[in-house]
RNA sequence: GGCUGGAUGGCAGAGUGGUUAUGCAGCGGACUGCAACUCCGUGUACGCCGGUUCGAUUCCGACUCCAGCCUCCA
């Protein structure tokens, strides 16, 4: 299979170090505030591809941090008057909540900056034997990037022409002002932690890099997060990890693409994110799921609520063509080539695009079975919600799906069905206006019917 | 300014050196008492200009525009 490494620029076959294993890392949140859909991308895209290579039969470690110290999270705890453990602990919840919502798998460790200060002053420590770092008269620790001679790298970016971009601030206490802090001297009162320079905290940096070597060793096969870490955040953990090891730190770099609204990318600092929660408060999570996985994971993609109608339009597909099919997950496997598609699909960097057009493929050829092959049906179901499942799609009782989520009904089932029961006697009596009287009321409830030889099913309507 | 990515039919969104992506919407037909669901059929889409080629949306070069990173950010 192949994947694309951002490190290359270019497709690469992908092989785990150690066969059959894949050790994975993920840059996850620092938790101040609830999750938009910026993280969700990133959440979703690495839980598809964590499910992919599990059902492929390989055995996925998942790490994925949590940043729960840092300049953010103490200005947010103290405006909220709250401690920063409460805030924190607050936040990985909600965190936890909306991943649920949205299918996505919990990963394997979730290992905190604040659990593993003691490793992060044990690399610094190292950096600063090896003259990667330098401790500084205000009590910061600083890395010393014009020592590291493969810096940029990840960015093809050179050091001296990063400079002419002006934007990097002065500051009397660093050797160069590239350099990026280690550790960070606390203020009075602020959070802290002791060490061989003093009082303070672990930068930011340098957590990942602790933490990752920590839970996965000091070489290992993916690397993953949003688009906005190649620089500095990932640059800087290559150098720490690099120098401190002298090894190779990653083999894979994988970045997801962005949501933007409006053509601007969505962000805290621009203010015109959506968090998960506002989403799901009108939207079915498997309809946040599915734009998500409809795109490819490193495309851009343009947020605007109205493109959730059409999601949801393509996931009732699915699910008409489930409802009423009676199947075990023990199925036989189909013909068809199905199968064989979506992994040449998967299999070439995670081509979730492609591997859904399969799916709707193998929905069409499940409708007509319905109609002209009834004994047909049970097994390209099955197949159907087994494909579905690696993406985290489709899980759903159809009827639920289609019924619900996160509408409201006007009336209750034994309502509704009441009044079915009405329209198919006055059907029978073939006084088709009252019948069609009843069609139109519910309709303007929302309500749609739907006929088939085995009765009438319903469905709600919803914009989505 | 440097670096990275992108520009595909009404919308969303894959992909390919010559042959149907797919979904939604539209149109025609079938099914239906009429609908809904479903099925069948249906679209001279590939930013602009050059080049390579028998043939380019796909490769190469220039250009235009858009976005991201270079400051915290998924």
């Amino acid at each position: 299979m192949q994947i694309y490494n951002t490190l290359t620029r270019r497709k690469e076959r992908f092989q785990p170090i150690e066969p059959g294993r894949v050790r994975m890392y993920v840059c996850g949140m620092t938790v101040y505030d609830y999750c938009h859909l910026g993280h969700a991308r990133v959440m979703v895209a690495f839980d598809v591809v964590t499910r992919y290579l599990r059902w492929r039969g390989l055995d996925v470690t998942y790490v994925r941090n949590i940043t729960d110290i840092d300049d953010k999270i103490l200005k947010r705890a103290d405006e909220n008057g709250e401690s920063i453990g409460a805030l924190t602990e607050r936040m990985i919840a909600a965190m936890h909540e909306d991943e649920a919502r949205l299918f996505v798998l919990r990963p394997d460790h979730e290992p905190r900056a604040t659990g593993h200060v003691a490793e992060i002053i044990a690399m610094i420590e190292t950096l600063i034997d090896k003259g990667y770092a330098y401790a500084a008269s205000n009590g910061d620790v600083y890395y010393r990037v014009r020592k590291f001679e493969g810096y940029g790298k990840l960015n093809n970016r050179d050091l001296d022409e990063m400079r002419s971009g002006a934007r990097v601030e002065v500051d009397e206490h660093k050797e160069d002002p590239l350099d990026f802090v280690l550790w960070k001297a606390a203020k009075p009162g602020e959070a802290s932690w002791s060490s061989p320079w003093g009082e303070g905290r672990p930068g930011w940096h340098i957590e990942c890099s602790a933490m990752s070597t920590c839970c996965l060793g000091e070489t290992f096969d993916i690397h993953g997060g949003g688009p906005d870490l190649t620089f500095p955040h990932h640059e800087n953990e290559i150098a720490q990890s690099e120098a401190a090891t002298g090894k190779p730190y990653v083999n894979t770099w994988m970045h997801a693409g962005a949501v933007r609204v409006d053509q601007e990318k969505m962000s805290k600092s621009l203010g015109n994110f959506f968090t998960i929660r506002e989403v799901l408060e009108s939207h079915d999570p498997e309809v946040v799921r599915y734009l998500l996985v409809a795109s490819h994971y490193r495309s851009a993609i343009n947020y605007a609520p109205e493109s959730l109608a059409d999601a949801r339009k393509s996931l009732e597909r699915f699910y008409n063509s489930l409802e009423g099919v009676a199947y075990d997950s023990g199925e036989d496997k189909v013909d068809g080539g199905f199968d064989e598609r979506f992994v040449a699909a998967m299999d070439d960097d995670f081509n979730t695009p492609e591997a859904l057009s399969v799916l709707f493929d193998l929905a069409r050829e499940l409708n007509r079975a319905r109609k002209e092959a009834p004994d047909r049906a049970p097994p390209l179901a099955a197949e159907l919600k087994r494909l579905g499942g690696v993406l985290g799609l489709l899980q759903q009782e159809p009827e639920a799906f289609l019924k619900g989520g996160a509408g409201v009904l006007p009336l209750s089932e034994a309502e509704i069905e009441a009044k079915i029961v009405a329209r198919a006697e006055a059907k029978k009596a073939r006084d088709f206006a009252a019948a069609d009287g009843i069609r139109d009321e519910l309709a303007t409830l929302g309500i749609i019917l739907k006929d088939s030889r085995e009765g009438t099913t319903w469905v709600l309507e919803k914009t989505d």
